[in-house]
DNA sequence: ATTGTTTTCTCAATCGTTTGCGGTTAATAT
DNA sequence: ATATTAACCGCAAACGATTGAGAAAACAAT
């Protein structure tokens, strides 16, 4: 096996207790300035690590933070993981990421495997069907805190951070009445998610209170392959064209704007168009897309913060919120 | 703090010793069969997890992996980092993933991180700027083996799971000839890395073998924005303009495509357009892009099966490559 | 020389699990 | 009744680090 040091290896070496080489490894002043020394030198030199297992063993708790994600592999997420790891690494923990697949079953045996690892908390993002929380709960109970990030359950007892999603919302509608469009196409999420709810309460109401007459379509789409397809429907439309096309995310924005190009429609001439965004699709078009920007990064350092805060003690449920702005491009 | 099961606990309950127990539980042959049905039945009650520091401690090795990567939010490797965590998972094992940043000094932390966390491999992507291999030989000596990925050492002294560069640029040089191409504009990327040398020098290889009079201008871009300005730049020759682009990965396509589609160019007519890719960005085109695949997915597959082989019994340095198939859009 | 006080270090228990070895029953054979 | 042999089970040590409590040394004070 590997012959990692520990620190009876320095003890022996030495002639020196183990507790003795510990306690000088973290400056305790009970251990004299020149065994100190001398254990730190030989610690250096033979690259002594402590081993977490034993650490945490001790300790009772582990320096891990545990990830749920939908899947790793999306636009949104990415960044989000991105930060998370960073801002995590800096307080001193570990990320174990696990991926649900939007899967209710595999969600449950992520949740186990995030109990076996003892995680010291737990970010976590519904799938669309998560309906029974339990599982959940049952980490609370074991004191191991639960923060959900950007689609989370309704429920107020639950830690929550998520995007400003009504207000990235209200500033696109505000934007898109700004322009004066007299019929927007607009593209949503899977109705069953609090997110796509949000953003669609605030949407609508922010155009139907800009009290101009304003036409507005609304479709759902749950991938960017349906948001293709229904939006190259819409604008193959010969007649009552609409002016204006909003997308509710990165998801929707990636199959919409195929379609825009699919159409021959140009923009922003033939059509505007607005959505919510990361920031990464939105740069990759030319003229490139206006946006609200809803930083997977900023709600990535929000969640640790947030969940690193419940580790140390425990609070009353929150709900937190990203800042958002607007990205101004050249589509509207 | 937490009221976790454990085995004490199961044991003083049912009045029997921490090792029945603890056999019972993994069906060892020295347990009655009424006793072992009393233990487990009581553990699934009280939710018995075994504490995964405790056996690990125990054991030695811990069932994790590290993963190195450049930086999590990058359209090749989110992939290959979902991929890894699957099959991780899979085969039994946590992955623990950490982000270099392309940055020397950090990617020496990251190292020091696994060696803490006692990891039992490592799978490791370098930055441009790694000369120096030491810290990977060292977890080498303690046992811990290395593989590298996408970015490598040309050492062969390392185990090395790569994409066929070489075989998915002459995929795409193939391609270009077939369709009578006269004059291309290649894009690569930054000149040190292995995997551009690899795909440039296929390319022009098979473009200058295939006899025809092809001109080829080739340039280098190490980001999106490098991309997009130096494409546009060309695109905007009144004359002697390029009748095909070459992208040598995503993050060159897409900043190309911004700029074919701020010249105004339709392509495939006015010009044709392939690249190499993970297959996001092609999709959201319209029409699709021709692209020659290099699935993250894959890579990430074969580095877990590779590392998890060497684990398990050490291996001779290999170098494994995946398979590379071309995708048939509408750009060329 | 005796006692008191610091300084410096060691002992031993502990975290939860695994496992070699030895011990106790009960069943079977002699 | 005694020896043999399974079938069950418990003891205790180990993994590596931490830590309260106490021991030993060093030094000063009486």
């Amino acid at each position: 096996m590997s012959q990692t040091t520990t620190l009876k290896k320095i003890s022996e070496a030495l002639g020196i207790s183990i507790s003795t080489v510990s306690r000088a490894l973290k400056h305790h002043p009970d251990i004299s300035i020149k065994t100190r020394k001398k254990v730190i030198e030989l610690a250096e030199a033979l690259e002594y690590e402590p081993d977490i297992n034993a650490v945490q063993l001790r300790k009772g708790n582990r320096q891990l933070l545990g990830l749920l994600a939908p899947a790793a592999n999306n636009l949104f997420y990415e960044s989000f993981i991105s930060a998370v790891e960073d801002s995590a690494r800096k307080a001193g923990y570990a990320v174990m990421i696990l991926q649900s697949d939007n899967n209710l079953e595999q969600e449950t045996n992520c949740l186990k495997l995030f109990r076996q690892n003892r995680v010291s908390g737990v970010l976590a993002c519904i799938t669309p069907t998560t309906t029974d929380f339990a599982p959940f709960r049952k980490l609370e109970e074991q004191n191991i805190p639960v923060v959900f990030y950007d689609k989370v359950p309704d429920d107020l007892a639950y830690h929550k951070v998520c995007l400003a999603d009504a207000k990235a919302a209200t500033l696109a509608a505000d934007v898109i009445l700004k322009a004066g469009s007299r019929h927007v196409l607009a593209i949503f999420g899977d109705t069953h998610l609090s997110i796509t709810q949000k953003r669609l309460d605030a949407f609508r109401e922010s155009l139907e209170n800009g009290n101009q007459q304003t036409k507005l379509v609304i479709k759902h789409a749950t991938n960017t392959q349906e948001a293709y397809a229904l939006t190259l429907n819409y604008l193959k439309r010969k007649t009552d064209q609409a002016d204006t096309l909003f997308c509710m995310s990165d998801e929707i924005l990636a199959g919409s704007m195929k379609a825009v190009q699919e159409s021959g429609l140009r923009y922003p001439k033939d059509i505007r168009i607005i959505g919510i965004s990361n920031g990464f699709i939105p740069s990759i078009f030319s003229p490139e897309i206006t946006y609200v920007e809803t930083s997977g990064r900023a709600l990535g350092e929000l969640a640790v913060d947030h969940i690193i805060n419940c580790i140390h003690q425990a609070q009353v449920p929150l709900s937190l919120t990203t800042d958002v702005r607007l990205v101004k491009g050249g589509s509207i």
